[in-house]
Order: C-alpha cells, then structure tokens, then sequence
DNA sequence: GTTGTTCGGTTTAATATTTGAACCGCTGGT
DNA sequence: ACCAGCGGTTCAAATATTAAACCGAACAAC
C-alpha cells in the first residue's frame, strides 16, 4: 500500500461522531506504527488536511478541505444543485433523503436530509465510505455501470456488515437485472440493521451512472404503499438530477419508465 | 519533500478558474515527471480526492472533499456560524469581505462574498494558499502568534508577488508592533495589483490566533473616510466570529480598543 | 506520595517505495 | 502525410518510509 493511500485513509476515520482523535487512538484504528501514524499526519497537517489541537493533542479535519470543497463545489455546482430536489424529497417522503457520488469503488455522500418528520429515523454520518454491494445506492450504480465494471467491483472479498448483507457476487450480480429494469435497487439492513434502503442512478452527460440518489427508512415503516410512493419519488427525483447535473440517461435504460 | 506533500501540492493548482488539468500540464505547472505525475494523481483518485474526466482525461477535484468538508464543518461549523457576520460585512462596506483560517504557515480562504454593489470589485479565488507575509489577513495574524512563531514564519526566502510586496522580515516584524496596537493590518497591493487589503485576527478559546476577517477592495476607493469606516466593520466582524467560534482574545489585545 | 500505564513524540538500521528517462500508440493541427 | 504533444507504461536506480525501542510527561489507582 503506497504511502498516499496511508496517509489519505487516515482521514477516514473521521466522523461527526468522532471528530478529534489522538495519536495513539489513531494507530490502533489504521493498524500502523504510532511512529509511521504521527509522521503521515504531519505531512496532512503541514498542507492544512489536518490540524491539531493545540491542548489535547488531538487530530481533527483541517481547513484545507474547506477551500478545496468550496473549488470543486463553485466550478461543479452539483451539491447545490440538487439540494432542492433533496428536500422536495424530504418532504414528500418523510423520510431521510441522500445523495452520493460515485467513485473508484465505492460511494461519496455528498449531501443529505434527516426527516424531521419522525423522531425515529435514519442518521447519516458522512464518515464513511459506502461499499457498492452493500447499499441501494451502490447496487443502483452497479446495475447500470459496464457490466465489466461491475464484475470487477464484485471481485476479491466482500465486507459484511450486517447479518443479512449479502456477499455473494454471483447473487448481487443476478439481482441487477432486475433493477436495471425496475430502476430501484431496493436494500433491506444489507448496511445498518433496521434499515431499509431504496435508490436509483443518476448519470452524467455521457451516459454514464455517476451516483445515486436514495431515501433509507427504518423496516418498521416501510409499507407495500410507502414503497410504491417512495418509488415514484426516487425515480422523479434521479431524473431531475440527472438533468440538473447536465446528465442524460443511458438509450433503453431511463430510469422509471419501467414503472 | 515527502510524497505526501508532492501530491497534496498537486491540488493547490486547482481553481476556480482552472477546475480542470490534464496531465501533462499538470506535470509542468508541478515541476514533476509526467510518470510521478500520474501515480500521485492515481493515488488520489482511488480515495476519490480528484476524479478523471472519462472524455477529456482531465483531472478535477473530487467528492472525497466534499465529504470530508461536511464532517468538518458539521463538526465545527465555523463558516456556518461566520456566514451571517460576513453578509453583514459585505452589506455595509459594499466590498469584497472574506474569512480566512490559519494554517502551519499560510493562510487557507474558508468563505468569501463579492461585493454586488460595485461592477468593478475584488474577486476571490480560493485555489491559493495566502501567504502570510504578502496579504492583510497574513499581518493580522502575524502581529497576534508568538514572536517566536512570527519569526520562524518570516524566515526562509519571501515570495515576492506584486512591486510592493515587502520581503524583508525585519521590515514585516516592525509593523506588527502598529498592527497589535490598532487591531487592523493593512497592505497595499501587497499580495494583488490594485487591491487594498485591510484585515483583523480572529482568536481560538485557547486566546490564540486561529485566523483572520478582511476586507478588500480597490486602491482606486480607498479613502481615509472608508478606511475609518471598514476597521470599525471589521473590528466588530472579529469580535462578533471570535465569540461565534468560541474564542476569546488574549488579555491586553482586545482588538479594536486602541481604536 | 508512589507506582504503573499510556500518552505523544524521537531515533535510525532495515526495508520498501518512488522516481523519471525512454518509450509507446493515439490524436489533432497543419 | 507528417509532426508535435497528448496520456500512459516500464523498471534500474535512487530515495523515502518504516517501526521497534526508547524517552519524558501525565494521569489514574492505590
């Protein structure tokens, strides 16, 4: 493992839940050197990836993400762009909306609604990295990338998360079908127990599946109704990023003409 | 210069107006082999720090930002908390205002707001680090950190950026001494031609510099009655963000009682 | 007050990773 | 048709990184 991809893995351990974190604390987490540790997050520090408080001692994100966000976010207004369709999906929906893009082999959050609707809900912590076979935003990306891609994506071993993720490529695979088709990959507890997830793709300009766009509720809630709704919500809701992002679904494949 | 550093330095030639780079360009504008190049871009597109157009090839800023953005911000909303204070700024001086946070030894643009009251006006782009020696936020911030920290800070070779930039350390070091006194530095097309830079510390719980708020306008609207105007909007925005975040200014540098 | 544990941080011989010149096929401009 | 420059690959040589052992400090338990 090179050492960028280290030092860069560090920065996942971060959460909303576990924004500061020591020196030792932090080596146990990546399984390295408590040596090796402190020198990678000097170097992260030194560029403003990281910063540490002056008191504790502690690591915390550094400012630098700000202003490289802000970059990306002012010339790729994709986060802003489709925060109103997030939150006509938060209120149609009642429950909580995501977004995520796509990336090597995994998925981004890059923006989500908590429903204010019920007090039990779903709580997204951006912290982490979400695993393609395990959630509906990634079998909706896996259903509609290259099927090469997607085999490739399947390959080497599957994390499991909960009891009933399924690991399988050959299983995964042959449910892609069948979301191709229905444009809703549909996940339950396949990543957080009690969670039920359902998502559809977004695409780029072209052609390509670029993220998703989902809502997750907790099991209890979901009804052969509340699906059916949450279906033509998803599906409304893909489209209009896609075509707010300057995207164009694939010929054959638009999402929601299936219904 | 550790590997680290090598390819985090590869995404500050990133900017607003230059959100997309090939590699061979890239590699020019770095100083570095078109080969060292593209592992180092590799590396950190497979942590979705930057993505790869799949049409042009060109490298852009990834969604691993914005994710690690929102863990930041949502952990300690300090540009949330400051955006109201800067909308007030950019009401009443009617010019560019921007929030900056302190980093190992520049300065990093977290927030910003162009001035709509005027077609000719000061334009942010938040792909540099600011150097502390050459910008209003940078003296602001010098005047109020340990001398010790400002002296190792002035040390090595000074980037000159405009005719006026001062170089010399001892020339800087002198200035602090009417920059702590007045709670406002000031610079005069030290960073950029034309522009006039005024600027005010912002302090950390601990009654450390953590960074600065400023204004920056055009030489051409300078005038002693502005001027007069903008430190009073600027001391009140420092007071205001120090106590937004947390903080608390040191004993003896209250900024804005000299005034 | 004493003892033990764990913290953040340093050192450096051993080990691993990175580098970049030369090369390739492709593309676009002339 | 030709040429320049693109993105990308290779691998011997060069450079950087690693982590075990150690340190002083701080805190908890007794």
């Amino acid at each position: 493992m090179g050492t960028i991809d280290k030092a860069l893995s560090l920065l996942d351990f971060f959460s909303e839940s576990q924004s500061e974190i020591g020196l030792s604390d932090l080596a146990r987490m990546a399984g390295y050197d408590k040596a090796t540790v402190l020198r990678l997050m000097t170097a992260l520090a030194d560029r403003g990836f990281v910063e540490q408080n002056v008191k504790t001692r502690d690591f915390r994100l550094g400012p630098a993400l700000l202003r490289l966000a802000h970059i990306r976010e002012a010339t790729l207004p994709q986060r802003a762009s489709a925060r109103p369709i997030l939150e006509r999906m938060s209120q149609e929906s009642g429950e909580t909306v995501h977004l995520l893009l796509l990336g090597r082999n995994h998925l981004e959050t890059i923006d989500f609604i908590e429903t204010s609707a019920h007090a039990m809900r779903v709580y997204m912590d951006a912290g982490e990295r979400i695993p393609l076979h395990a959630s509906a935003s990634g079998l909706a990306c896996l259903a509609h990338m290259p099927a090469r891609d997607a085999e490739r994506a399947l390959s080497g071993a599957l994390k499991s998360y909960t009891d009933h993720t399924i690991t399988d490529p050959a299983e995964i695979l042959s449910r892609l079908d069948d979301i191709r088709e229905t444009g809703i990959a549909e996940i339950d507890r396949g990543f957080e127990d009690d969670v039920y997830g359902m998502a559809a793709p977004v695409f780029a300009s072209d052609g390509r599946v670029t993220g998703a766009v989902g809502i997750a509720t907790p099991c209890s809630r979901v009804t052969a109704a509340f699906r059916q709704t949450a279906h033509a919500i998803i599906r409304q809701a893909a489209n209009d990023i896609t075509r707010a992002w300057g995207g164009v679904a694939p010929e054959g494949q638009v999402a929601g003409t299936a219904a």
